[in-house]
DNA sequence: GTCTATATTGGGATAGAC
DNA sequence: GTCTATCCCAATATAGAC
């Protein structure tokens, strides 16, 4: 038995990751199924033994990126809250994040999802909802904001790395960073870098 | 002589205008020349007598767009420079903005830039840098910001309106409008509505 | 400048062997 | 479950008549 239960499981969520890897970046029109497959070393015809079509694929990949990002893990433990959120959004309005390094789907697929079917902005909206708890569950510790509050600053923090994103001036870029860093800084009373 | 000279430059901002109203709807993949042409009465052989391609009508389809927005013409009067800014950004902040009426690029197709040619994203961050520059041309007049605070309004708003057309939530939708007006509030010391 | 073909390619999806 | 081979359609781009 060449093929054991647990491999197809196993191959399912390695095809996602490396579906997201491309997704994230190029959207979901200028991804092939032959690069995802290719990607991890299969090819096309094996593809529909894991996934109905391209856009479950899509939806999965997303999903599966979300429910393993830092911010869907994050212990809520009120002691180290104002650290875990500090350290969060550093990550976040990063050069590194902006160019690519283990993107937000927020920010990197904000257009694209508007294109796609109910299902899949369904996924997309409760992301954003989750980000918004998260980041209003650490800041609420330490700032009287509502949740309601936080919409904005989220707002700003994606906005901010999605334009980031299209400008090749690497000096507008670390412009744009540090102003969406001054901002939250003081509206959250924090200090980031 | 069925076709005066005036005639094709008429006939290529008609294109363009309409190929805008696709495009920034549902990005440069999903719209076909096909469409752009049929959308204006006419067959998609006639498209290469205007254009080299389609990502050079997309191209000059967002720089019209652009050229021709409120922000880029709004004259400068320090006389009304509060009036305008609020106007302008209510209009942003609103529904009918988030629903597709007169989308600003920006918003519309931030992440879809990202994935284009070297002129294309020139265009973008031009217009990201012109609308910088006017915001800030209106609130230098009653505020002491500088114009790299301006860059996190921006980013917000911009962020905002992306998002929230992802979202299936009329409610979510205010909410997200509403709590980006209140920090522009803030931060502007202005009353929009 | 605009039309009606038509050439051509890319890529999603399927069939069937192993 | 994975492969190779194939079908098939959509859409860019071109050719040539008017």
């Amino acid at each position: 038995m060449p093929y054991p239960p647990e491999h197809k499981l196993a191959r399912r969520q390695q095809i996602l990751a490396g579906a997201y890897e491309l997704f994230s970046l190029r959207g979901f029109d200028a991804v092939t199924i032959d690069e995802v497959m290719n990607h991890c070393g299969l090819t096309r015809g094996g593809f529909y033994a894991h996934f109905e079509n391209k856009a479950e694929l899509y939806r999965e990949a997303i999903a599966q990126a979300i429910a393993s990002s830092k911010l869907a893990k994050s212990v809520q433990s009120q002691a180290c809250a104002r650290e875990r959120l500090t350290g969060i959004l550093n990550g976040y309005l990063s050069l590194d994040h902006v160019l690519g390094n283990s993107p937000c789907p927020l920010a990197f697929l904000a257009t694209d999802i508007a294109l796609r079917d109910g299902a899949t902005r369904q996924a997309f909206a409760e992301a954003y909802a989750l980000a918004n708890r998260r980041v209003w569950e650490c800041a609420r510790t330490f700032t009287d904001l509502q949740e309601s509050d936080v919409l904005s600053l989220t707002a700003m923090v994606v906005g901010t790395v999605a334009l980031a994103r299209s400008m090749d001036s690497k000096a507008l870029v670390e412009s744009m960073l540090a102003a969406a860093r001054r901002r939250l800084e003081a509206a959250l009373g924090i200090v980031l870098d």
